[in-house]
DNA sequence: AATAATGTGAGAATCGATTATCATTTCTCC
DNA sequence: GGAGAAATGATAATCGATTCTCACATTATT
């Protein structure tokens, strides 16, 4: 019935992973749908979480907990890095650098493995349509 | 009927608040309900929730978010600090003391207001549990 | 003590995020 | 071109967290 979009279908999954690989921070399985959608593309929100699900499972793909509520993902191939967290939009921005001064916050018999930091505020859109 | 506990009972919402201010990190709510039954104080979930968005409400606990899933809560009277948070017992813990460098990473354009930073490990008690 | 206002506990209801199901569709390999 | 494997989309089911409901307990006010 729907040969509408079948020239649309190829490998959707690739479709998501592009997608994501293209945006400037790491996006949630909502976030990305919703952009997949609004360009047009057709694409099931199943078929976003089982691309996403089996990018981390391969290892392309990492999941950034800690932005707000809600798990967010971005390519594993990307530098060290952070986020901003546009406190309007919701958005989560990449970064690029990092802080000094980490270690002396660790307690004495704690084991640091990682670390994130995350600046919260308005982006530069929000703060101008303000 | 259940004569049992009521001298337990007083303010249950202060046992709680209590027991929040007395932990050496944000809780979420079931952690603080967790730790209540624990210790043997009879308090029931709801209440737990109850007081927390009280004070919220009230200001005088703020909701930590950042922290893995799901929200935290802590006093709001607590100097600046961040957390360290242990992947195996998933406890966070306050920390003392802050970072440098934030600054440089704002790009043009945005406007931060605040920053998160988080340190990821195992911590003293887990560690040496291995 | 009587009454009203508030607090409490247990469990039901709700809510959002994620996963599972299933009928189709597309792909792969002969 | 056909058979079987894998992918897809729509939607139902699940899951955890939080909120709601309500009968009863406690406290506050006379």
């Amino acid at each position: 019935m729907q040969r509408a979009n079948q020239q649309l279908r190829a490998n959707q999954q690739l479709t998501v992973l592009r997608a994501l690989g293209e945006a400037d921070g790491p996006l949630s399985a909502r976030e990305l749908w919703s952009r997949l959608i609004g360009s047009g593309k057709s694409v099931g929100l199943a078929t976003v979480y089982r691309a996403l699900q089996r990018g981390v499972e391969e290892g392309t793909l990492e999941s950034v907990e800690g932005l707000g509520r809600g798990v967010r993902y971005e390519p594993k191939d990307r530098e060290h890095h952070h986020h901003f967290l546009c406190s309007t939009c919701d958005h989560a921005f990449d970064l690029f650098g990092c802080v000094e001064g980490l270690d002396s916050l660790v307690p004495d018999g704690f084991q640091m493995t990682g670390h994130e930091v995350v600046l919260l505020g308005t982006c530069d859109a929000c703060g101008n349509a303000a």
